[in-house]
DNA sequence: TTATCTGCAAACATTTTGCAGCGAG
DNA sequence: CTCGCTGCAAAATGTTTGCAGATAA
């Protein structure tokens, strides 16, 4: 437990949604912290493994990172526009991937379920 | 039409897994073609935009295409080792993901689904 | 003290872009 | 002939890593 890591756990609970580890390091500098772009990275990435943190493959190829409520495997629902997220109960979709690895006799099997959209408030505008 | 835009079209026709676009400029180079790879990615997200090619985000970032079989809205269970694919019918999370953005007000979703596993001839080895 | 963490900068990997020249129509 | 496509190399992006010095325990 470092000053740094307990900062990125600070900002990570200061927002509610979906960041990118290079916005979270910009509110870290903003915030007055002193760390680096690359200590942020290994944070996240830490935490992510320890399963502190969703992660997700934004469409555009960056990871997105938000500190899970959920300490369950699960997916979400998120804004392109704003990262506001929802997390999803997915267990229809869990029981659809799981029968379709053993239909085709694939093993070893991980998914990726996410939805992108836009968020009623910046629907509105 | 040109002779490289054939020639990407050929190679996609002559595998049957999920290429990177580098795994596929090299596989043009093996034949002989000459082929920049910038035209390879060019042509790629192309065909891509016109629906003649699926492309998926692997997990580790890299972009993979195949040309794809059903012209309508699909998703993949993919061997993370060799490539091979299978395409799915989602029908059932379709209609989830439809359902579940419309509960959430969200707009204008798009929705990522794709599953990674190993493949019956990988699983053995 | 000692193993771990940090910062910086350089390295990396993938993809995109500027621009001059080639080629299809 | 003309416009779009191509190739190359450079740039952009997002992320990772090597290493020396700082820091937590």
């Amino acid at each position: 437990m470092t000053t740094q890591r307990r900062a990125v756990a600070e900002v990570l609970a200061s927002v509610s949604d979906f960041q990118s580890a290079q916005q979270l390091h910009e509110l870290l500098r903003a915030r007055g912290q002193r760390i680096g772009l690359a200590t942020v990275y290994r944070t996240l990435a830490s935490m992510a493994e320890l399963g502190e943190v969703d992660a997700i493959r934004a469409p555009d190829g960056e990871t997105r990172y938000r500190r899970c409520e959920l300490r369950v495997h699960h997916h979400h629902l998120v804004c392109r526009s704003c990262g506001a997220a929802v997390e999803l109960d997915a267990r229809a979709v869990e029981k659809w991937a799981t029968a379709l690895a053993a239909q085709h006799a694939y093993t070893d099997v991980e998914h990726t379920v996410e939805l992108f959209g836009l968020c009623p408030a910046c629907s509105a505008r």
